[in-house]
RNA sequence: GGGCGCUUAGCUCAGUUGGCUAGAGCAGCUGGCUUACAACCAGCAGGUCAGAGGUUCGAGUCCUCUAGCGCCCA
């Protein structure tokens, strides 16, 4: 059960002569940090609780109208349920690991890592950018690192908090931080003893110019222009057999031939084998089913490795391992003739292969190719295609598959699993699921966690060093104490001495993947292992929004590590917010030179503007940049001012010193009555659509109803409000006003914080965002058997008075010498008791009636 | 090539289980200083609901196809 807060309705207002907007964004925030208003408070209930797991951004990027948009979305649900009477826990990160602050590093400082280098204790950073690369030491780069994210996180911090996020403070987390490295080893340590994790020498795709491994997830597909090249192996029997490939300079690790096992082209060569042009070296012709008899020739070379389908060929078949790929992308030396390099006549094979070794892919490409063509092994000209390449998505140049040591969570065995979870979890708007699922079930490989990277979380381990020299890869050793780093500490038991010593031990040289840390965001941010109690209040986290694009990585891994860890979801539910476009409905990107900054846009229109136009954005869908909605924004939040200056002012002047009490037994008037029961109307609706997370909803609703009472219940009641304060309509028109602007300060508060805590702290000394949110049952009894089609049909007949003036272009305040409304018996029977009102508001002296089927009324001007 | 979503007024968007004459804001036009607000107010005009077919007493809404746009994946 959520806390219940009692509404205290206020004494004499205290309202300045001219409200304005400017400046509340620097007067507010500061005053919310000192009195701790967004504050958790851990003494309470599991049941008190809602927490929010909100992704922290990647601080190294530019600050994004993008952030803007979904943190908003965030911040309103965020506010809603503290109004609601939860204790909100809602902290903040920074995703400051790995390697985007790398690449900003070297650029911003002109430095680059150099793992070789022995720390220099007095460096000091230069104040521009050195002009020639300068190499230092991994540990002085992580200070940069350290040190540059910690700038970027300040600028974060100021940007959010000059939006108005309802963020604790107090307990902002950094993905690198002490107790991020601590979580993430100790996640890995407790998956290394459950076996969720292992480590194998196997192929994995690599970056050659980050000299990286990069996982599934950080993948891309791009089409980019190759040619088929058709060389000819020779058959057994002296025959040629044709293959086409895209990737000639592989030939040298070429371990087989496979066709598919119904072409009946190649069927009497499986089970022999066949010779590869220049090196002569006799490889198996399979078959397999995954070999295209459409495409090519119909059979293809298995290379160690060209693709991935090489890699599944190497597996399912049981192929050799002839790796020539080195990790710079560049062609390896060979021993051609010794153990695992077989072939007929080493010294011609040698001649070949040592013009290419040292060469990079593109250039060996072209040097294979002109020797092929040089012995008649080429056949015809290569044949241009387009076709889709593998790419890490930050990388320049193809990815290139390696065989290396890596550790992988395994994934595969939990896909089922997974797919129940994803099911589980409440997602707004529902269809976001269908991206979860189709990611789910294309997994094909398992989570591989090793990066070769410096700036991130070492793995915690050392290998013991056998007595010959080698690593030992069975015998791990973990450190007693969390967070570790094995390159500069030792493991029990061991002296610095033993390093890299036959009996000695050696670190695992890696840091882990940065999704292997920001997929532990609900225990980084709830203290797991470090505040029992926090977590147990916390997880699983109530909400985790986002956007729809890191389904696949990040709400996906997130999942994968709490299923791992505790076998239920980290979270109830998902609200997934949808892109920011540009203007023209085109997605921002650098490259384009299409994005929006969002500081010009706050100073220009203040951070309520910018709140609304997020806010109207609706759940799960993209959103143009649209000032037009910001400056829509602006005007609202002024208007909200002015018109709390006008109520707060009536009740002031009319009510001298005494307290207003409790309202709600002064109201009496139908009229006002009607106006209620629409606004209880409103408030059921609003609150329905929050406990939905349709906080767009939730506005339009509350905007709808601010403007019908401005535009018609203030002007109807405008001149009985100005009446003598002991009058009963002058006290039920007072008392009205005053219930439906609270409320509608309320239901605008997670929207509007700066002009509805202004408007508040006239004649409140709390903060509004504390108080609670409106509830119907705090109406005037009355208004619940009230009809709101009393005030809409004093709207309509008071528009129909407007409209007469308009046409006759004469003033709003001109005199009206009489109305005549013909309407339905159920319409006319609301006349009298609107009658006075409506006199009051149009300046009309005299109201007559008639029964008709339809509305119209006749009006007469005075002359 | 597969998946998800979108297409409604000049622009940005609402439109719930099918149900009166399809709504709002902005822009436009016409008026108005009216003791909360001229950074304001009032009023008006503006739509073949992408196209075609189907189900139904009735379709913006449900089904099929087509076209275009966006994102994700291969």
């Amino acid at each position: 059960m959520a806390k219940s807060r009692i509404l205290q309705f206020p004494g004499k207002p205290n309202v300045p002569e001219r409200p304005s907007i400017d400046g509340l964004s620097e007067k507010w925030p500061g005053r919310w940090q000192e009195a701790g208003v967004y504050k958790f408070d851990e003494r309470c209930e599991r049941s008190d609780v809602f927490s929010i797991d909100t992704p922290p951004p990647t601080v190294s990027g530019s600050l994004h109208l993008g952030h803007i948009f979904s943190y908003t979305h965030t911040d309103t649900i965020a506010r809603y349920k503290r109004m609601r009477g939860y204790e909100v826990f809602y902290p903040m990160g920074w995703d400051d690991n790995g390697l985007p602050t790398e690449r900003r590093v070297q650029s911003y400082y002109g430095v680059a890592c150099d793992p070789s280098l022995t720390p220099d204790l007095d460096f000091v950073p230069p104040s521009t950018p050195y002009t020639q690369t300068k190499s230092i030491s991994r540990r002085n780069f992580i200070e940069l690192c350290n040190q540059l994210a910690y700038q970027d996180e300040q600028a974060f911090e100021r940007l959010w908090k000059h939006l108005g996020l309802s963020v604790d403070w107090s307990r902002t987390y950094a993905t690198i931080d002490d107790r991020a490295r601590r979580i993430s080893q100790l996640g890995f340590l407790e998956m290394l003893k459950n076996g969720h994790v292992y480590s194998a020498e196997s192929p994995t795709l690599w970056d050659v110019d980050y000299q990286t491994a990069v996982s599934q997830a950080e993948l891309e597909d791009r089409t980019v222009m190759g040619a088929y090249h058709r060389i000819a192996f020779t058959a057994p029997d002296g025959s040629r057999v044709e293959i086409d490939t895209t990737r000639p300079e592989l030939l040298p690790a070429c371990v087989a031939l496979v066709a598919h096992p119904e072409d009946d082209r190649y069927r009497h060569l499986f089970g022999t084998s066949a010779a590869t042009p220049l090196f002569d070296v006799r490889v198996p012709i399979h078959p397999h089913p995954l070999a295209d008899p459409e495409k090519g020739t119909g059979i293809a070379m298995v290379c160690t490795f060209g693709d991935l389908t090489d890699v599944t060929w190497w597996k399912e078949l049981s192929l050799p391992l002839r790796d020539i790929m080195a990790r710079n992308g560049r062609l390896t030396e060979v021993d051609w003739g010794k153990p695992g390099w077989e072939c007929t006549d080493p010294e011609v094979a040698t001649r070949y292969y040592k013009e290419l070794t040292g060469l990079p892919v593109a250039k060996a490409r072209k040097k294979i190719v002109e020797y092929l063509a040089q012995e008649g092994y080429l056949l015809g000209d290569p044949m241009p295609i387009t076709h889709a390449v593998k790419y890490y998505e930050k990388g320049d140049h193809p990815l290139e598959i390696v065989s290396s040591r890596q550790w992988y969570i395994r994934t595969l065995n939990i896909k089922e699993r997974l797919m129940q979870l994803a099911h589980e979890l409440l997602w707004h708007p529902p269809h976001m699921v269908h991206r979860l699922e189709a990611w789910i079930e294309g997994l094909n490989s398992d989570w591989n966690i090793s990066r070769q990277r410096y700036f991130g979380v070492p793995f915690p381990i050392w290998y013991g060093v056998s007595a010959d020299g080698s690593i030992n890869y069975d015998e791990i050793f973990t450190p007693d104490d969390l967070p570790a780093d094995p390159s500069y500490q030792v493991p029990p038991g061991f002296e610095e001495s033993q390093r890299g010593k036959p009996g000695g031990f050696v670190p695992d040289p890696d840091v882990m993947d940065t999704w292997a840390t920001s997929s532990l965001t609900p225990q980084i941010a709830g203290g797991y292992s470090l505040d029992p109690d926090l977590f147990a209040k916390v997880f699983p986290m109530d909400l985790r929004p986002q956007s729809h694009e890191i389904i696949r990585t990040w709400l996906f891994s997130t999942m994968v590590r709490s299923e791992l860890a505790f076998g239920e979801l980290p979270w109830k539910h998902a609200a997934i917010s949808g892109w920011v476009l540009d203007p023209d409905r085109k997605k921002m990107s650098k490259s384009k030179g299409n994005v929006v900054t969002p500081l010009p846009l706050l100073e220009s229109y203040g951070p309520d503007a910018l709140r609304y136009w997020s806010s109207s954005g609706r759940p799960g869908v993209d959103t143009a940049v649209d000032e037009n909605q910001m400056k829509v924004g602006r005007r609202l939040s002024i208007k909200l001012l002015n018109a709390s200056k006008f109520v707060l002012d009536r009740i002031a002047n009319s009510l001298d010193d005494r307290p207003l009490g409790d309202p709600s037994p002064l109201v009496t008037m139908p009229l006002d009555l009607s106006m209620l029961a629409y606004l209880a109307r409103c408030i059921d609706d609003a609150t329905k659509s929050f406990d939905e997370f349709d906080y767009a909803k939730a506005l339009e609703i509350t905007e709808n109803f601010f403007w019908d009472f401005c535009d018609d219940y203030l002007e109807l009641v405008k001149i009985r409000s100005y009446g003598d304060s002991h009058n009963e309509g002058t006290l039920s028109a007072l008392s009205s006003l005053g219930i439906a602007l609270s409320s509608v300060l309320r239901l605008f508060a997670p929207f509007l914080p700066f002009a509805t805590e202004e408007a508040w702290s006239w004649w409140h000394n709390d903060s509004i965002h504390l108080s609670p949110w409106p509830e119907t049952s705090n109406l005037p009894a009355l208004c619940e058997s009230a009809d709101p089609e009393l005030f809409k049909t004093a709207s309509t007949l008071l528009t129909t008075v407007r409209r007469h003036k308009s046409n006759n272009k004469v003033s709003m305040r001109a005199e009206v010498a009489s109305i005549h409304i013909l309407a339905p018996g159920t319409t006319i029977d609301m006349v009298p008791k609107i009658e006075d009102d409506l006199k009051a508001a149009g300046n009309i002296n005299q109201v007559s009636t008639d029964i008709a089927d339809e509305l119209s009324v006749d009006i007469e001007l005075k002359d």
